[in-house]
DNA sequence: ATAACTGCAAAAGTTTTGCTCGAGG
DNA sequence: CCTCGAGCAAAACTTTTGCAGTTAT
């Protein structure tokens, strides 16, 4: 769960980690890692799903109950200029947060049953569009799909095991 | 611009306008088709791109100066609960609408130079991402896709055309 | 010593709601 | 008439900002 391997400094296959990269971005505008910005890094790193800025603040209190919203707000900021992050709109224009790491190409599903969010892999979704976007006048940065569904197994059965699973 | 043709009452081919359809929905609910509700739906009829709540105010009170903020937004409520409305998110978490029609799918492009949103149609897409979305063991009812650009015109030239309309 | 960071509280936006009056079937 | 809708103003949220004390280099 925290750092492993990674022994030299010379390989060019490790890959580095989101609290690595926040970190790096952070030093080369003279900005620092401190405790709090690592909390929130390291719970956005270790999250498996996508967070409101509400839950983040929530899960980092549970480490440093003196941390604020204004910290939470203005990381997730510093973050997203970055490019580190990417933003998914939940429902009822929730915004929620996750890392991007370095995919340029993202689809989620939002359950319009339960409002969780799930994550779609389609590597090849950023290739087939980028013609039209060309077409367009316009060089693709990120793109994202997102898919408003109904949950069968509610449907068929009554009741929906992600359903019971924190937002 | 207004209605034409679609004389008699019989024909299957008349294409429902959004003011129609939203008539339709309104009136199944027991609710009425009013002046300040026809002004909005008309507006977002004639709209060529999105619009933000305030624009379609703007809009709106060009033709009814008294009309308030509150009714927009509980008609810009009760036509996406309705499906009639498709949600944009631009840039910076702003929140845009467009008529949804009857399409599924939709694409656009958010420019990351000037903020414009410019729909690209991709026919396909709702199609191609049906197994995968099964798989997940979801039901789709609505897709969409988001691209961030960059504006190709604007990097070779230092200018762009559509920077030039408004946003 | 200097520059950056944090929490707090206030501010700024945006969207929703309660209320009362007016309009419409 | 009696219901539904509209505007106004206030409330409710979410996100941003200014400030003053604190921390790290």
């Amino acid at each position: 769960m925290g750092e492993m391997a990674s022994g030299g400094q010379s390989a060019e296959q490790a890959p580095p980690s989101f609290v690595e990269l926040a970190t790096r971005i952070l030093e080369s505008s003279g900005a620092r890692m401190t405790v709090v910005r690592r909390i929130l890094c390291e719970v956005l790193q270790n999250a498996e799903h996508s967070m409101s800025s509400d839950q983040l603040l929530t899960e980092a209190k549970k480490r440093d109950p003196l941390i604020s919203m204004s910290s939470v707000y203005r990381t997730l900021k510093f973050l997203s200029d970055a490019e580190l992050l990417r933003q998914i709109d939940g429902l009822d224009g929730e915004r929620r947060f996750e890392k991007a790491d370095l995919k340029t190409a993202a689809s989620h599903i939002v359950c319009r049953d339960c409002g969780i969010v799930v994550s779609l892999s389609d590597p090849c979704l950023a290739i087939r569009e980028t013609p039209a976007i060309r077409a367009e006048g316009f060089h693709r940065e990120r793109i994202s799909l997102r898919v408003e569904a109904k949950c069968t197994e509610l449907a068929e059965t009554g009741d929906c095991k992600r359903r019971n699973r924190a937002k």
